[in-house]
DNA sequence: TTGTACGCGTTATCAT
DNA sequence: ATGATAACGCGTACAA
């Protein structure tokens, strides 16, 4: 089924055949017809191997990413997939499960199947020898969710985000706000997060406080042992979803009214938040729209011939959706019961 | 960087280099180590099209998936790409959104790439195009999730774990048990777990009812509708978890208490039903384990150079997640309340 | 044990 | 407007 038997079929060359697909203006309309009618009859598809081989380009765009078990990711690579398939692109896509020695094999293996341009996450843009050989490859790339001055990145501003919740949280009363994250060697963004938050409570005068839980395992034993120790804390800023949804589920096991007396607060925005009870606030990145914002980028520069530096970086914004689990804070001093009617 | 490199860096010819390279029991030690030092030095990195064209073979696998904001695709494609990765194979993911052209396309797109086999998950086996499409292109192929008699399945049997787990709720007291599910004509893997309902209520004697939620939607109001109409369900039997999620909205919408008023049962056991509050019960699937069974069958048969028929069918254990969303039906006559200490 | 030469399927260059 | 041909990088049959 290659392009011989149909160049035999239309009676040409297999150049003609060739230039008949690939710039149909410059031959004949017979020829052309003829080419496009025995291509069609034995359902004829370009061998992409041979093409890659051939041009030097795969349209193929290599994914790097620390896990699809976040709903984070896996949106994001949907946006990715997306707008590559629009555009005629094949993705090949890559888990680290937040390894970084697996962040080098897989650079690795995409540069060995060609691909024309990476889309990453990196644990951390800072101190990543994944990207330190990735500008020695010179493959075109953008990061995903870091942030980095010497980087092009699609992000968001996890940093100013989480500084005005927390000042908003502030103005509604709020002085007893601890941050909760996870393991912070593991994501730079978690550690913009927690640098917001210390920012604006120092700016509150209030003392920062920290609950890291461990990757994994769902531990809310942790959380609920900390809602149980006076003083309680009135409202838990999570580093992400995950996270908040089971600070919301350890809330309940240690008896706190979410958010009467409780207020928690994700970041990411992922779908499900919308489902819980009480719902999910956080603060939402535009996940999907990351994924095919970086594709974009990249194949812009691709078509041009460049390749995306510092310059091309494009902070996306975040929304706080202020959903159920997040209130004002409660009075200090219980105020008497409202009356049922008007006096 | 291509092999002439690494030949002339060695002081060899191209056909030893690729020989030490790929068999080197058959060069000479001293040969064999030069070459590989040659290599390393210059980070050589066979091209894959190239190889792919020579051989024929790409070792990639396409995987067509309806959706990865589904938790159960995303966590399955997991499995698959950690497997794949062991193996030193590429995997190309497609995803349809639940739309059957899609599929055609994308499984055209696959073809035309090379992949050597396919993994995927259609609407509907039985009545699916792209698999009659397949079946002409003599592609090794596994379905995931599908169940269907002429085809290599991997998969649980949902049906029968549905009728079990409804069998278990009549036992508990449950009379009134309803079935909630999504549009059915975009998923034989809903029907099949309906059948299951169906079965077990006839058996138990009592009358089916179903609820079909709209797809995209959260669409808390018509469970909460139904859940204030009498006769009242004392449980809810759903055909996925992101639906069980929503039912268990919709019930402390509608002022049930879940398990006491009200059980709730998914299907899936996403892992984010572990951190609800109450944890959602749910017959577990093992997604990643469909996934990656899915991938080894597949690659047991390339290196036999045969290809998967419907006797190389798995199906996978599911477990019942008996979380505290479920319990007993209440009993229909309050029962005076307990003493606090015994007579 | 190692080297030479060919072909995998495609597209671009250069003739015609 | 079309055809012949070389080249992309690799692995292998065959020759040495």
């Amino acid at each position: 089924m290659s392009i011989v038997e149909v160049a035999r079929r239309a009676g040409v060359s297999t150049a003609t055949v060739s230039r008949a697909l690939n710039r149909p203006a410059i031959v004949a309309p017979a020829t052309r017809e003829a080419v496009r009618a025995a291509a069609h009859a034995l359902a004829y598809a370009p061998n992409e191997s041979a093409r890659t081989l051939r041009l030097q380009k795969s349209r193929s765009i290599g994914v790097l990413l620390p896990t699809l078990r976040n709903p984070v990711f896996a949106e994001c690579l949907a946006g990715i997939a997306a707008e590559a398939a629009d555009a005629g692109y094949s993705i090949l896509p890559l888990t680290t499960d937040y390894r970084r020695e697996a962040e080098r094999e897989a650079l690795q293996r995409l540069a060995a199947r060609g691909v024309d341009a990476l889309i990453l996450t990196v644990a951390d843009a800072a101190s990543s020898a994944t990207l330190a050989a990735l500008r020695r490859l010179r493959l075109p790339y953008v990061l995903a969710y870091n942030r980095h001055p010497a980087h092009p990145c699609v992000s968001v501003d996890g940093e100013s985000a989480v500084a005005q919740l927390v000042a908003r949280l502030c103005g509604e009363g709020h002085e007893r706000i601890v941050m909760v994250s996870g393991t912070l060697a593991a994501s730079d963004r978690a550690q913009q997060r927690l640098r917001g938050y210390e920012r604006a409570m120092a700016q509150a005068g209030l003392a920062p406080e920290r609950l890291e839980l461990p990757f994994v395992e769902p531990a809310h034993e942790l959380v609920v042992a900390r809602l149980a120790r006076a003083p309680r804390p009135s409202a838990l800023v999570c580093s992400n979803d995950l996270l908040a949804l089971r600070c919301l589920r350890a809330a309940a096991l240690a008896g706190m009214k979410v958010p009467q007396e409780l207020s928690v607060i994700g970041f990411d925005g992922i779908a499900l938040g919308r489902d819980t009870m009480p719902s999910l606030a956080s603060i939402a990145q535009p996940n999907e729209e990351i994924g095919r914002t970086a594709l974009r980028c990249l194949l812009g520069h691709l078509e041009a011939g460049t390749r995306p530096g510092p310059a091309a970086s494009l902070t996306l914004p975040c929304t706080l959706n202020a959903f159920e689990s997040m209130g004002p804070a409660a009075r200090r001093q219980p105020q008497p019961p409202v009356p049922r009617s008007p006096a």
